[in-house]
RNA sequence: CGGGGCGUAGCGUAGUCCGGUUAUCGCGCCUGCUUUGGGAGCAGGAGGUCGCAGGUUCGAGUCCUGCCGCCCCGACCA
């Protein structure tokens, strides 16, 4: 009898991180916040990959690698950069390894110190436009539209599986572009890329919006963000895209010839998505069986389980299934059958409850006699026995039922936990009792921020894209405002 | 870096205050038989430098000193 999963109104936290060990997407590592990502969990990213990979081409991106290592004097180029990024860097000092006196192991060859420290990205932006520099000379090289998948490194203290590790997996898109108006549309269709693929295929509603001076990039004109409404109630910013500005292209000096004959810096963007998607994934839907995962990121959309006694059943059985699987693997499906004989049935309906499998097929010979499967979806947990011949038909529906549904249920869970509130006392109440995303109005300053922040552990997740324009007065100064900011617990 | 806690089999743990034959239990693992439509049962078995290094003692998982590592709370954060 295998353990149960620790529930998540009693202890989010430790639920979710046994379901990421249990449902084999991670585990810690012996080096302190970086995880080994396990097949199941580097599959769902894998597609995660593949979906955003298209999505970068089809709009004009192309694919290229920077280095890992990134000279020490580049990162103080930029000052607010390095400010924001100084603190959480690793740094390589040395080239070479020796034996140590006792020539029981090694040690650090003091002779082999570096003349200049190299760091470990903690994104490429430095690099990207000390290249930059070389590249662009004139109009004609614009606009220069870069992504590269890699990994970054920030000496996080405190990590969490996939939502906050020191060693991270991303994509990180750097472009340049001949007008501020240019890059500025640039920031925005990433972002509205990243909102689609979030919203399509991991069936999570988003916030679009710009994050306030505080929580703005380092180096950025303008940060936007995509954030997201976990169980708990807490928010978690899944994506950013950033205007840069000409800040980039001043640091390094990348400056082009206009159509004008007149030399003028470049205007840049920076965007990306991380593995913590996988983790907005694991806290959106899943429950206390395990992991529930949306069918068009599932790794697996089915698996066939057989059920037998014999050996004769069994033979007869799997080659039911077997017929089955090819059916649907014609159609694109992504089906498993487990027919291992050293599991029994039971355990594997809930081993794959646990990984979240969208659907279950069961065929016993029970089924065989009647010309029908059982099926049981993730989601709701529903079993029905259909008839053999709709299957593939069937499974092609459910799955899109599901995806839908597993949509409109976050986006219920969202509507339920977002609040407007037109006072401080009201703020205080619902931040503290209830959760979720609250709207409120703000000076528009740091200083009111900090306090509030200070005060309640709520920060301003974004200022919203989409929301109408709505006078009102500061809940805390009382001073005037013009539009709704939306505040929230964060991850 | 500040505060708190913990290191005993692959995992989770009892024992540590108050030193004493062979270090407890569960899960998992292996073998056999019976089982197989919701995490099987019975029987047998394997698996341990008690985090590391010193010290006290006739005797240390247990007491003392130093070190290392991890977890939780805070500041930081995609």
């Amino acid at each position: 009898m295998a353990q149960k999963l620790p529930k998540r109104t009693e202890d989010f936290a430790a639920w979710y991180n046994e379901l990421v060990k249990r449902a084999g997407l991670a585990e810690n590592s012996s080096v302190r916040g970086c995880m080994i990502i396990k097949p199941y969990g580097f599959a769902i990213w894998e597609k995660m990959q593949a979906i955003l990979d298209q999505a970068f081409k089809a709009t004009g991106h192309e694919n290229a690698y920077f280095p890992l290592l990134i000279p020490k004097s580049y990162l103080s180029r930029e000052a607010e950069h390095i400010e924001g990024f100084a603190k959480e860097c690793a740094v390589v000092t040395h080239y070479r390894l020796k034996k140590s006196s006792d020539r029981q192991g090694v040690v650090v060859d003091p002779e082999a110190q570096l003349e200049e420290e190299l760091i470990i990205r903690p994104t490429s932006e430095t690099i990207i436009w000390h290249t930059y520099k070389n590249w662009i000379k004139s109009y004609r090289d614009l606009p220069l539209l870069i992504n590269q998948w890699s990994n970054m490194m920030r000496w996080e203290m405190r990590p969490r599986l996939f939502l906050r590790t020191a060693e991270v997996l991303w994509q990180e898109g750097h472009t340049a572009h001949a007008t501020r108006e240019e890059a500025k549309q640039e920031a925005l269709q990433m972002l509205h890329i990243y909102d689609k693929f979030v919203r399509d295929y991991m069936a999570l509603p988003l916030l679009k919006g710009i994050k306030t001076e505080h929580e703005r990039f380092a180096g950025a004109e303008e940060t936007y963000t995509i954030e997201a409404l976990m169980q708990d109630g807490k928010a978690l910013q899944a994506g950013t895209s950033h205007f840069l500005g000409q800040k980039f292209a001043q640091a390094f000096g990348v400056t082009f010839t206009n159509q004008a004959g007149q030399l003028d810096h470049v205007w840049g963007t920076s965007w990306g998505v991380t593995t913590r998607l996988i983790g907005a994934l694991v806290m959106t839907h899943s429950d206390d069986e395990g992991l529930v995962l949306p069918p068009r990121l599932a790794p697996i959309q089915v698996v066939i389980i057989p059920v037998y006694k014999s050996e004769a059943e069994r033979r007869l059985v799997v080659q039911q299934a077997t017929t089955l699987r090819a059916a649907l693997l014609a159609q694109g499906v992504a089906v498993k059958l487990d027919d291992r004989d050293t599991h029994k049935p039971g355990w594997k309906f809930a081993e794959y409850e646990l990984k979240g499998v969208p659907l279950r097929m069961a065929i016993g010979p029970i089924d065989l006699a009647n010309h029908t499967v059982e099926l049981a979806r993730r989601d709701t947990r529903a079993k029905m026995t259909i008839s053999m011949d709709n299957v593939v038909g069937t499974i092609q529906k459910l799955l899109r039922d599901i995806q839908d549904y597993l949509y409109q249920r976050a986006v219920d869970f969202r509507e339920t936990h977002t609040t407007s509130v037109n006072t401080y006392e009201a703020f205080k109440t619902v931040i503290a009792q209830k959760g979720g995303f609250v709207l409120a109005h703000w000076d528009g300053t740091t200083e009111t921020e900090k306090k509030i922040q200070a005060a309640t552990k709520a920060t301003i997740r974004c200022i919203p894209l989409d929301a109408s324009p709505e006078t009102g007065n500061c809940m805390y100064t009382g001073k005037p405002s013009r539009q709704r900011v939306v505040f929230a617990q964060a991850y």
